[in-house]
DNA sequence: AATGCCTGAT
């Protein structure tokens, strides 16, 4: 042990022996005080320290900056440094984890900026401090100087320092930065392997996020809960479910499917995936419930129109004393829309108050999406003009979709006229509004949007299904010929037509006139890419396996209906996910009754 | 003495 630097001994040599005890009772107290996080215990022996003058030691600021920084104290921390007769470079290192760790990364960089001004050499433990503060404030100018400092100084490859770096790089969207430091660290652990594949995951670079995760299952590499939840999540926003029903699997095998994180991760996967089913199981198999676990199991069933069972799970959430977040109200307001539930979702707007929840922007847009989806349009203005915070563009949407629906059109251009005043605006909503004027017969206006947008490069997204089938994936585009069984898929469809005309099917070819936005020519209307699916499906698959189809768009009212004869007819379960929501149809009925 | 701390949908 290293001897440390005492004051001046006291001028009487007999108290010699009993300072030198005290100070080891001091250290060795305040290490045991700052692992079990007693605070009072703490306030106590710093006032002790002051009184017997040990805070002149090195030693003993740096434990009571530690002690306080596990307290969630960083300006006591703070105090200390700047009292502290003699900072060392662990005095240092120390006062910056503080800062990092307690939400002041700020002052973290400031302090780092002081101790390189002062000609102090970091160490390799301040590094993975600064390094996160740059990443918290995603200060990609103050990190690539960081990275440098730490090339310069030698500590590029210690794994502490460069797996922070990677998550510094990853965060601020650097990722093939990220990737070049994580391949020069020798020894990775969990954290630089997860750190990457979750920076991955991050910047929506799925593909790249499930190589690496398989690259570390084949090299028999650490992964833990974060990871596991990381590509778990992958699989959901991709919808592979295949593929995420055998990660289910490994998690299974290591245990990790009791986590909360990995939990709610899975929930979200089957959920996305169209198997509400395994979404319940799971909730139900996981022990202990986060507020995440709860949240996606809210969204879930909200999600598949199961919304009595979202409203229940709000209240078992307050009755097992689950504190709800401003996500589970965005949660219980959107099963509340989609079910035409306006009373309760008001009632739900004014319980986020009592639960200290100022309502933001995102609650503001479920509001008026369900007041608007409803058809009470003039009471979702009101809201809009009388909301404290500014109308954002998710605001506008949610009001314009609702004009959509219920077809207001003279009320839509205006909107249209409202938003332009203020601005430009997003190539999404620049949709919303050209449709808007097409809507309302103001045609040159359309034009002249439409134009816009097409100065500005934006294409309109091509509307695709897509069916999983074992680890294969066939997409569909409306009218497609390119899939190796079209010829099946067509003769099913004519078989199929005359069979839902028997019935009563009758083609509504409005859509293809009133939507401006439509993914095709009327002509194809028939083989709209949610039909080539199904058929798809129904050549495909055994007849007591639903039908699970993916679709990047809106599915079209007469594809709506021509789906419920078709779930008729074949006498199969048929679930399509559009960009809204999933609809279950079977026996010529649809879950949504209609209403999306 | 230190790095990841994830959940909603658009």
């Amino acid at each position: 042990m290293l001897r440390p630097n005492l004051p001046k001994p006291p001028q009487n040599p007999l108290n010699q022996q009993s300072f030198e005890q005290n100070y080891r009772d001091v250290c060795n107290l305040l290490l045991s005080l700052t692992h079990s996080r007693s605070l009072p215990k703490g306030l106590q022996l710093h006032s002790h320290v002051l009184k017997s003058g040990l805070q002149t030691i090195p030693l003993i600021s740096h434990y009571l900056i530690n002690f306080y920084s596990k307290n969630q104290l960083p300006l006591h921390s703070r105090q200390i440094f700047e009292e502290a007769s003699r900072k060392s470079s662990t005095t240092w290192s120390s006062v910056i984890s503080s800062f990092a760790q307690n939400e002041l990364p700020v002052l973290a960089i400031e302090y780092f900026r002081r101790m390189l001004g002062a000609q102090l050499r970091p160490d390799d433990h301040i590094y993975p401090s600064v390094a996160k503060s740059c990443a918290i404030l995603n200060r990609l100018d103050v990190g690539q100087s960081v990275h440098c400092l730490a090339v310069k100084t030698g500590y590029e490859f210690d794994v502490f320092v460069g797996s922070s770096v990677v998550d510094m790089y990853a965060k601020c969207g650097e990722i093939r930065d990220a990737r070049k430091v994580f391949d020069e660290i020798p020894e990775k652990n969990v954290v630089s392997w997860s750190g990457m594949i979750y920076g991955y995951t991050q910047l929506g670079q799925d593909e790249e996020a499930l190589r690496l995760f398989k690259q570390a299952m084949v090299e028999n590499l650490d992964v833990n809960d974060f990871t596991f939840s990381s590509v778990i999540r992958v699989c959901g926003n991709s919808t592979l479910f295949e593929l995420g029903r055998q990660i289910h699997g490994l998690c299974f095998k290591t245990n990790f499917d009791l986590s909360s994180f990995v939990g709610s991760s899975l929930v979200s996967l089957y959920s996305k995936c169209g198997v509400i089913e395994g979404a319940y199981r799971v909730f139900d198999e996981i022990p202990v419930k986060n507020l995440g676990m709860w949240n996606a199991m809210l969204i879930a069933s909200a999600q598949h129109v199961h919304t009595d069972n979202a409203l229940d799970l709000f209240k078992q959430m307050e009755s097992a004393g689950m504190k709800p977040n401003f996500i589970t109200f965005l949660c219980v307001l959107y099963a509340c829309s989609h079910a035409g539930l306006v009373e309760k979702g008001q009632y739900y707007f004014s319980l986020m108050r009592e639960y200290g929840i100022e309502p933001g922007e995102q609650h503001y847009a479920t509001l008026v999406d369900l007041l608007g989806r409803a058809g009470k349009l003039q009471e979702a203005v009101k809201i809009i003009d009388e909301m404290p915070i500014e109308p954002t563009e998710s605001i506008w949407g949610a009001l314009l979709t609702g004009c959509r629906i219920h077809g207001d059109t003279e009320l839509a251009a205006s909107v249209a006229d409202r938003v332009f005043e203020l601005g430009p605006v997003s190539s999404g909503l620049h949709v919303l509004l050209s449709n808007a004027y097409a809507a309302a017969q103001r045609f040159e206006e359309a034009a002249k949007v439409r134009k816009m947008l097409r100065d500005r490069g934006v294409k309109k997204e091509t509307g695709l299904s897509w069916v999983e089938e074992g680890n294969k994936i066939h997409t569909f585009a409306a009218g497609d010929r390119t899939h190796m069984r079209t010829k099946e898929i067509y003769e099913k469809l004519e078989e199929l037509g005359e069979e839902m005309e028997k019935a009563g099917y009758v083609a509504d070819t409005s859509f293809v006139l009133r939507e401006v936005n439509r993914e095709e020519k009327d002509q194809t209307i028939r083989y709209h890419s949610e039909r080539l699916a199904v058929a798809f499906g129904l050549i495909t698959f055994l007849p007591d396996r639903p039908i699970r189809i993916m679709k990047n768009l809106r599915i079209c009212g007469d594809c709506h209906t021509a789906i419920k004869f078709m779930s008729k007819c074949s006498g199969r379960v048929i679930i399509v996910r559009d960009n809204n929501r999933f609809h279950r149809f079977e026996d010529g009925k649809c879950t949504c009754g209609d209403y999306w």
